[in-house]
DNA sequence: AGCATAAATAATAA
DNA sequence: TTATTATTTATGCT
């Protein structure tokens, strides 16, 4: 880890955990954004990648391809200013000229057509934004392409900031109140909510995710401190059963497949193994079964 | 969707599946890339996502520097710039002044120690890089350095492809030959195997990347197919559905989004999905729509 | 050398 | 909301 080689920071485990040039942006909701100039330098390969060494992106832009290795990247600097405009109506759309930068695995390419989806139900934010006619506010003077732009933006600054749904959900509930759980962020993300919920949600998450940014600008530490405590939470060492914890675990399983928590307290107590251990292996072992099976055991009719 | 309407492209779920000014570099391997222009146009949230829909970067470039915002960590600047000298023993770590991008979730900022395990077993690449007086080359003249920088980058550059782990073992599994398993490609990743293992995995790997990259740039199709179709493969089909299909379905839905049971039948049968599967999708498409389920959960005592 | 599966994370069902 | 599944990563083991 000669210096700062590359714009990639790991610690000590070699798991990368930063880069240099980037900056979470939470443009989108920036009022004025005046003069639109690109901080971005020739960098060879860009990187971002999260706390958990996950990739995040690369930016093309190689001059001189080198081989192999990572080519110095140029200069990184110009202090990205980033600002967040709490109430700001976003204005018009800058129009963008895109270019598709990782093909979903799965996805096709020309799929175009959002899902105009008219069930009688109440829209989500996603199908609302989705209608190409749709005029930017809704009935009740919510601005939708504003939720759009911030949710998609909140993803992005958690993921910069290495953080979880999860994590973000128990913070939100500590300091907030019981009303943040991991999917709830799940679907604020991707807009699964309705435009109400969206509202109301918005601008704790704002203001959340805001502080956490500060923290984070101090120092990890304090970022880790401000979400959850737990600064170090290493991934937990891999449990091994022993066969005759193994084959007890089996007979439950067979006698029910899906325990109550009250079973599976009971079960790890009786085993002796710490009960989200035996939580895990219970839905692991339907996994399995599930995987080689072909019948949906647990499907529901 | 040349419309260029966003940088934001999403596919029929209304999951992004890719943004306009990025592009996906294979910068490293790329061999002629004259000029070095870049492709990214002024848009404000420039974000950059893979394939599974996963943001992935931000790049800050609003002008005004907000008051709160991200302000620039004391001094990463200038120093920044160190180039991958391949054979260059690592002389002192120059004191980077990088900004964390991401803290991990977990790991602990100041543990600079890594696990100096110290075995009598052949030691790990990672182990071997990370103490600090090695040289990059170790008896068997292997550069390490180069190994280490390579593992990182050929994280990225899969992540930035939207490929698994998986995927890329099954896809070199059976274009090179049985050995290149899930875990040993994570193992790779993580520098978990001895310097021999590293330097002989490290070109297949290396020629793999690049070539998945080329294919890429045909359009994800393309990669797709070299991923997952080439060779005599026996997918077992899982209970997800192909972007085609997914595409297929939705149009249905957009028709129909409760359809009879004599109308399933057709369409699982056109698509060529289980019936169930089909079934299923259908109640959850339709789920997913109503938001506004308050139904009780239940509670565990 | 690599399988089997535990653990972690995101998404969906209830 | 909470519970559970789905998907992916990581690792104990022989």
């Amino acid at each position: 880890m000669p210096g700062i080689s590359s714009q990639i920071l790991t610690n000590a485990q070699g798991q990368v955990i930063g880069t240099l040039p980037w900056v979470v942006n939470s443009a989108s909701v920036a009022a004025p954004a005046p003069a639109q100039s690109l901080q971005v330098q020739a960098v060879t390969p860009q990187l971002l990648l999260n706390a958990q060494g996950q990739v995040i992106a690369t930016l093309a832009s190689s001059p001189l391809p080198p081989p192999v290795a990572v080519r110095k990247p140029s200069t990184p600097e110009s202090p990205a200013k980033s600002e967040v405009q709490p109430i700001q109506p976003t204005p018009a759309m800058p129009q963008p000229a895109v270019v598709i930068a990782s093909p979903a695995p799965a996805a096709k390419p020309a799929a175009s057509a959002p899902i105009p989806i008219t069930c009688s139900e109440t829209p989500t934010v996603s199908q609302l934004v989705s209608k190409p006619h749709t005029p930017s506010l809704d009935e009740d003077g919510i601005n939708l392409e504003e939720i759009r732009e911030f949710a998609k933006n909140f993803k992005i600054r958690r993921l910069s900031l290495g953080l979880t749904q999860t994590q973000v959900g128990q913070a939100l509930t500590a300091t907030e109140g019981p009303a943040y759980s991991q999917s709830a962020i799940c679907r604020f993300e991707k807009l699964d909510i309705t435009p109400k919920s969206a509202q109301k949600l918005k601008p704790v998450l704002e203001k959340w995710l805001h502080e956490a940014e500060l923290r984070n600008q101090e120092g990890q530490q304090n970022l880790m401190e401000f979400v959850g405590g737990e600064p170090s939470k290493k991934r937990k060492r891999r449990t091994s059963f022993t066969p005759q914890a193994i084959e007890a675990l089996n007979a439950y399983f067979e006698k029910n497949p899906l325990p109550t928590g009250q079973e599976i307290t009971e079960i790890a107590k009786e085993l002796n193994y710490d009960r989200e251990v035996v939580r895990v292996w219970f839905c692991n072992r339907r996994q399995t079964l599930k995987n080689t099976s072909k019948l949906n055991v647990f499907q529901i009719p």
